[in-house]
DNA sequence: TTTGCCGTCCTTTTT
DNA sequence: GGACGGCAAA
């Protein structure tokens, strides 16, 4: 391989970063400013002069980055590099070192629903109330002790001024046991158990820094204590640690990640050599300076220029809607057009704060006949068919797996019901055997008289699928749901909109892709890689589809085309950050985050009214709005339909929120055409002083249906004529009052039946005419 | 033992 | 508005 090419096209700075050779290094990574293309090289680089592969360990933040990561790297023609996660890379470790952690090497990954389950039975096994001690109170307690590598008693002194810590602590050490019991462990357990081991077992760290003698860390603005722990370790006598981040980018403080470990990178390794990489290629001169003046606003951070040499580009949008709906609708009609004007779908994302808000964008860009793809790689794995599939092939792996083994017992029904079960593990308790040993004597035992044949039988199928687990995983799957009766099941059950078959279709398919990608990898290796998956990791990039998911998922990600919506107090900034300035500072890097994805384009928006449990409840603009630079931006307001130019008036900075079309003076430094002139002329007020929801109007009823006052009887575009009823995708049934303009200028205003008066675009084909 | 219904809770973000 | 747990009836 060449060095040249590894170091070709590098500014100065990216090439100081790429030949640094031993010692800490900290590199210092604006947003856009080529840090995956330095990392990527560096990692090459030291594989290929001061080291070999396999001596390179590089970290990255998500699976779907460590694999585009080893395959350009594999395209350089090295071999055998560890490219991981912290997650994934623990639980090799952890399988590879059970033994010195207390471990057996086949330990299930407990997620989320799992793990709720043991606390929940902790809990009650400690003898308290559940709506006492919450799963939410004690698994976030719990949590982020444990990310900060404490034990229960530790947690407890430290902890001792609150009432609830010392019996946290005790639901913990007996949650633990029941963990341990069932050979599992969950994902703070793979770092915690990981930190200590380096910790405590000098031989292993030994043999681990002498594996990894050069380590790469990815964003590591977002690793919390165990994490750094694990790094620090790792390289204790060489101190050859590179870490790239971002301090503007740090998202995760939530779940313990400890922004420190980046600003303090210095303090910890005495004599790092820092590099900034501030030169962005990403992003329009434009977009960068509205993330640059947000950012700005951040007390709790290094001073930072970013800068590009790239075009101005079109002013960042922002737009006001009138409701939920309509910032959807504007979404998706948006996307459409970009579409026809030959954008690749592919190219565009649409980011959220919460999940949540994506089921109204997912209907409109549905009803506007839009691909899309949500990056959610979780959901897959949390419905129901594939956990029961899943937990079969757990119990497979790790029969001490208890929490699998009940939930498949009765899985399809076979007659075994809860008290059964609760009697079979209290025999086991009782007489200190294993759930699946009882279980094969359940014929002999007294209280389990009606279905102690049947637990019997089912246990000989266990076993009967247990010879078949080192068959290659897809047959496994295969062979288990039809012995098992899943599969007849899953067919009985399919429906138009859940098809579980197919579902399970999908689990086989991945099965494959697994045995291609890794035909050594066991079913504990399976079982491990999809316990891990990331959101992002379901993005697939080369589908030809919208890509929609949180501010979160868009972490290192970037699209030409990018829309971000809700902008709103309560979403972003979420209302749980409200009376923390440091929440509130990682909200306003998570925007900082959405801003910089975008290359080209970028719109946000805003809705007047947001359904919130099923009600329309009025929304306050977002105080991040009122930070971004006017001059950058080009602001529009909906009103009935229509989207009209304006300029935002802020007064006292909260109360009043309200809109005014532009004037000669706001006008300048705008650029590009402006479609929705035509509608300035209206006079009526903009209905904007919706803060505290003092002032909501509802939306108003049809004023007049029929000829309006400027409609012309007869007029036609776009196929549809005054007069005519006609569908929208969300308001149903309408009469066109007027059509104006021509062309593409071309517009109705539309009477509904349910939503009183609005207009269109006719270019945007948003309403269609019934025949 | 199973099923379905009802009431209650909650609602960020994720490996 | 939805998910989930608990409870009652078949």
């Amino acid at each position: 391989m060449q060095l040249e090419q590894l170091l070709q096209g590098l500014t100065e700075p990216q090439r100081a970063a790429v030949t640094h050779a031993d010692g800490p290094l900290l590199v210092l990574a604006g947003a856009g400013s080529g840090k995956t293309r330095v990392i990527t090289r560096r990692a090459a680089y030291l594989a290929a002069t001061v080291t070999s592969p396999c001596h390179v360990l590089a970290i990255t933040f998500t699976n779907k980055a460590a694999n585009e990561m080893r395959q350009r790297i594999a395209a350089l023609g090295l071999q055998g590099m560890t490219v991981a996660t912290f997650h994934s890379l623990c639980a090799r470790l952890l399988r590879q070192f059970a033994g010195h952690a207390d471990l057996k090497s086949n330990f299930s990954i407990y997620d989320e629903s799992d793990r709720n389950e043991i606390v929940r039975k902790a809990v009650a096994d400690c003898g308290l109330a559940i709506d006492q001690w919450p799963v939410a109170r004690v698994v976030s307690a719990v949590s982020l002790a444990k990310n900060h590598m404490l034990t229960p008693q530790e947690y407890a002194q430290r902890e001792a001024h609150d009432f609830g810590a010392k019996t946290i602590a005790r639901i913990w050490t007996k949650y633990d046991e029941l963990m341990r019991s069932r050979n599992a462990v969950d994902f703070d357990d793979l770092l915690m158990i990981m930190a200590r081991m380096l910790r405590q077992k000098p031989d292993v760290r030994d043999a681990l820094e002498d594996m990894y003698r050069y380590t790469l860390i990815d964003e590591y603005q977002d690793t919390n204590l165990a994490q750094f722990e694990i790094a620090r370790r790792f390289c204790q006598q060489r101190k050859n640690i590179c870490a790239t981040g971002d301090p503007d980018q740090s998202i995760y403080g939530w779940r313990g990640a400890t922004i420190s470990n980046i600003l303090e990178f210095e303090q910890h390794y005495p004599n790092a050599r820092v590099v900034k990489l501030e030169q962005n290629y990403r992003s329009t001169k434009r977009i960068l300076a509205v993330a640059s003046k947000l950012i700005s606003s951040n007390r709790l951070r290094k001073d930072k220029a970013l800068w590009t040499q790239n075009d101005d580009g079109p002013p960042v949008r922002v737009i006001e809607c009138e409701d939920a709906d309509s910032e959807a609708e504007y979404v998706a009609s948006q996307i459409k057009e970009l579409a026809r004007q030959g954008t690749p779908l592919k190219d565009i994302a649409v980011f959220c704060r919460i999940n949540a808000l994506t089921r109204v964008l997912e209907t409109a860009l549905r009803n506007n006949g839009l691909a899309y793809q949500v990056a959610r790689g979780v959901e897959f794995y949390s419905r129901k068919e594939i956990k029961d599939t899943v937990s079969y092939l757990r119990v497979l792996a790790n029969p001490d797996d208890e929490v699998s083994l009940v939930r498949v017992i009765n899985t399809p029904s076979r007659g075994i019901g809860q008290t059964s079960i609760e009697r079979l593990q209290d025999y086991a308790q009782a007489h200190k055997l294993r759930l699946i040993e009882v279980m094969r004597m359940a014929d002999r035992i007294d209280s389990l008289s009606r279905s102690g044949g049947k637990i019997k039988q089912f246990a000989a199928l266990l076993d009967e699928l247990q010879t078949a687990v080192n068959n290659p995983i897809y047959e496994l799957i295969d062979k288990v749901l039809k012995r098992t009766g899943l599969e007849k099941e899953f067919e009985l059950t399919s429906t138009e909109d859940n098809d579980r078959v197919a579902n399970v279709g999908e689990l086989i398919s991945s099965a494959v892709k697994f045995h291609e990608e890794t035909p050594e990898g066991t079913l504990v290796d399976f079982l491990a890689q999809i316990s891990l998956i990331s959101d992002q990791d379901a993005i697939k990039s080369e589908s030809g589809s919208v890509t929609l998911m949180t501010l979160h998922a868009a972490k290192g990600l970037e699209f030409p085309v990018v829309f971000m919506v809700g902008l709103e107090e309560g979403v972003l900034p979420h209302a749980r950050a409200k009376d923390d300035p440091t929440q509130m500072e990682e909200e306003r890097r998570l925007c900082f985050v959405g801003i910089t994805r975008a290359m080209k384009q970028l719109t946000i928006s805003r809705a007047r009214r947001r359904q919130i449990r099923g009600a329309w409840i009025p929304t306050v603009r977002s105080p991040f709005l009122l930070e971004l630079p006017l001059d950058m931006i080009e602001w529009q307001s909906e009103d009935a339909g229509t989207f009209r130019a304006g300029r935002p008036i802020f007064r006292n900075g909260k109360g009043v929120d309200t809109f005014s079309r532009w004037d000669a003076a706001g006008t300048g430094g705008r650029q590009g055409r402006d479609d929705h002139r035509s509608s300035w002329d209206r006079d009526d007020d903009l209905d904007g002083d919706d803060s505290m929801g003092r002032s909501f109007r509802p939306p108003q009823p049809a004023r007049t249906a029929g000829r309006g006052a400027s409609g012309e009887p007869g007029k036609s575009a776009f196929g549809i004529k005054v007069g005519q009823t006609v569908t929208h995708a969300r308001y149903g049934l309408g009469r066109v009052a007027t059509i104006e303009g021509t062309g593409d200028d071309a517009k109705a205003s539309v009477d509904f039946n349910t939503a009183g008066k609005r207009t269109f675009y006719l270019k945007f084909g948003t309403i269609k005419p019934v025949r």
